[in-house]
DNA sequence: AGGTTTTATGAATAAATATACAAAAAGACT
DNA sequence: AGTCTTTTTGTATATTTATTCATAAAACCT
């Protein structure tokens, strides 16, 4: 593996399990574990990574972008999507009994600004997109985010 | 309203509306609204209302988190809101597992005409108000009826 | 209203992050 | 191996963001 490789895996675990506020202090954190690096190299790092700062009652924090970690729980769940369907104001998921909900989570956990928020019943998903933007382009995010996890867009009609 | 809470608001609108890459950038994009500002304070408002950054190809990128910035204040509300959005047809309150059919139902009890009906999932409920209504009035309304719940209208940023 | 406390803000500056440039390291291909 | 090309990295520095300190504005009392 890859020096930059190993590096950027560590990454990922100490921002996953320790509260990071700044570059520097990551750079202590990898050397304790006999990676060294410096800030700048850390600031390109972050960038490649998607790692986004927050703000918490601490002051800054460094996290994993929440799409990727959603990616994650994405796998999990397995898609059964049997249409997206939208008017001028929402889109419409439809599914199999039971899957609404975790469906509904994922989209949540994407935490995109287009999407103000879904509402899940049993087999089918709400999904309210933000005012200004394009419907139809929020559908085709959704319809490709879809498409990425299932990985069975022939299946779908989409 | 006050003049923090206004420019609060134009920031937030912006944020949904523009890429916004530092904190000078929208420093110019508030002035061409009347609105004047310095770095420092937007560094501030950033942090109060959550504001994260994100890479993009085109470098930084700052955007609303309304979950994290949410979580914050939710511990004021009796109901455990999250955060009341709207788009020009609807409008959709968060809160924590669980709690969305309590607050969908205490909505209908209040039997205003200017709410068409409520949906309620999980942790997410939709309102629906009444035709050719102002939906920044129902916004309104809805948030002070959270307000008037919980008794802590200052603290919140609704 | 006047006095007191709390909150909000700007200017200056400290602290943190991003980047330009040069050099080193790693591959790629004879 | 050697040469060329691409990628990665560090140093120094530019740029950006957070904070300190002082003041102003707002809210809160009698």
């Amino acid at each position: 593996m890859s020096a930059k490789l190993t590096r950027q895996n560590k990454i990922k675990e100490l921002l996953n399990s320790k509260l990071v506020s700044s570059h520097e202090e990551l750079v202590k954190l990898l050397k304790e574990e006999d990676i060294i690096a410096t800030q700048a190299t850390l600031s390109r790092d972050f960038a490649e990574l998607g790692v986004i700062r927050t703000f918490t009652d601490k002051g800054a924090k460094y996290i994993l972008n929440s799409e990727e970690s959603g990616k994650q729980i994405a796998k999990l769940i397995g898609f059964e999507i049997l249409s997206v369907e939208y008017n001028e104001s929402m889109i419409v998921i439809r599914t199999l009994a039971g899957r609404a909900q975790g469906i509904a989570h994922y989209v949540d956990r994407l935490n995109r600004v287009e999407i103000l928020g879904t509402v899940a019943g049993d087999d089918t998903v709400l999904v309210i997109p933000n005012t200004h933007q394009n419907i139809s382009a929020v559908v085709g995010l959704i319809k490709r985010m879809m498409v990425e996890q299932s990985g069975t867009k022939n299946k779908l009609n989409l």
